[in-house]
DNA sequence: CATTACCCTGACGTTAACGTTAAACTTTTG
DNA sequence: CAAAAGTTTAACGTTAACGTCAGGGTAATG
C-alpha cells in the first residue's frame, strides 16, 4: 500500500559505466533498452509518441526508434510530472508545450535584441504572462497539497510512534 | 492545468447552521444531499458502498440510504487519501481496514486489561506491528514525495519569478 | 391522496493509459 | 548470409472509477 501505487519504476542502472555498453551505442538507444532504462515499456514510449510527448531523436533506414540520452532525460521529466505531480498526460503535454513556446521566445529575444515589432512584441508579453500565471498557479497548488501531506504525514508518524510505545509496553 | 485534475470537488456549504435544513434532519441525510455536500456523486456513494469502502448507517424501510454526518466525516476522509495522497479505492480499503482493525483492538484491550490468552496476546502484537509499519512505510514514502515536490515547487516560482522579471524589464 | 421529486437495482457505456497479439519487416549475431 | 532477436503498425483487450439510462418502487408535498 504505497503511498502513490506506481509499478516500482525503478530504473535499471546501466551497470557498468563505460561506453562499451551494447545499449548507448552512437547509433542510438532502441526502444527496449530506452524503456527498461526508465523502467517503463516500449509500449508506453510508442504511446507517448503518439500523444506527441516524446518523439525520439532519431529513426533508422528501416524505420526503428533510435533515442538519445537527451530523450531519456525529457522521459524522465515527463514521468516526474506524471509521478510526483500526479498530471495526466494532457497537462503534461500542455505544460511542455508552455515550456516549449518560452525557449522559443528566449531564441527569438537573443537572435534579435529590441528588434521587434509591436505585435511580436504583444505576443511575447502574452506568453511571458501566461507562463507565469501558470507556474504560480501550479506553485500554489503545490503549497496547498504540501501542507495537506504533511499534516497527514504528521498524523501518521505519531500512529506508528502510539503503536511502538503500546508494543514496547507490552513486554 | 491544475496539479492534480480533481473536477473541482468544492463541498456545497449548507448555507444557514441551524439544525432546520431540509438535509440535516435527524432522519439521516438523502444520498444526492450527501453528495452535494462532499462534492461528490450519488453514484460514486453507492459504488463506494460496493467497494466496502462506505456503508450508510441506516437504511429507511423502503430500502432507501440514509446518512449520518459521521458517515459524512468518514467519506472526507476517504476522498482526502484518494486526492491528497493519490491512493487508489483499493489501497484505501485496506488502508482503512487496517485502521478499523487496530479500533478494535483499543476496544478488547481495554475492555479486559491484561486478561488475554497468550494466542490473543501474540495477534494484537502482530496487528500493532503491522499498524506501525505500515504507518512508518506510508510516512516515509510521504517523506520523499514532499522533497520531490518541494523541489518542483522551487523550481516553478523561480521560473514565475524570471518571467516577471522580464516583463518588468519590457516596459 | 395524488402528484412531484427521489431512490433502487441492474446493466451497459466511457475514458485514460496502457497490455497483448498478429503478421510482416529489420538488425544483430555466429 | 541465415538464424535469432528485436521492431513496426494495426487492432483489439483490460482495468479503475465512475456516468447514464431504463423500469419500477418510495418519500415528501400541497
Amino acid at each position: 500500500m504505497p503511498v502513490n501505487t506506481e509499478p516500482d519504476r525503478t530504473p535499471t542502472e546501466p551497470a557498468a559505466e563505460a561506453t562499451d555498453t551494447p545499449e548507448a551505442s552512437d547509433a542510438g538507444i532502441r526502444i527496449s533498452d530506452a524503456a527498461t532504462r526508465v523502467g517503463v515499456s516500449a509500449r508506453t514510449l510508442r504511446y507517448y509518441e503518439e500523444l506527441g510527448l516524446l518523439t525520439p531523436s532519431l529513426y533508422t533506414a528501416g524505420g526503428e526508434r533510435r533515442y538519445t540520452l537527451d530523450d531519456l532525460a525529457h522521459l524522465e521529466r515527463i514521468l516526474e510530472l506524471r509521478e510526483v505531480l500526479g498530471m495526466n498526460l494532457d497537462e503534461i503535454r500542455e505544460f511542455l508545450a508552455l515550456e516549449t513556446r518560452l525557449d522559443e521566445l528566449k531564441a527569438t529575444y537573443r537572435a534579435n535584441k529590441g528588434d521587434t515589432t509591436k505585435k511580436a512584441l504583444a505576443l511575447q508579453k502574452a506568453t511571458l504572462q501566461e507562463a507565469a500565471e501558470l507556474n504560480e498557479s501550479l506553485a500554489k497548488a503545490l503549497t496547498d497539497k504540501l501542507a495537506r501531506m504533511n499534516a497527514f504525514r504528521t498524523t501518521l508518524t505519531g500512529d506508528a510512534q502510539r503503536c511502538r510505545e503500546i508494543l514496547a509496553e507490552m513486554e
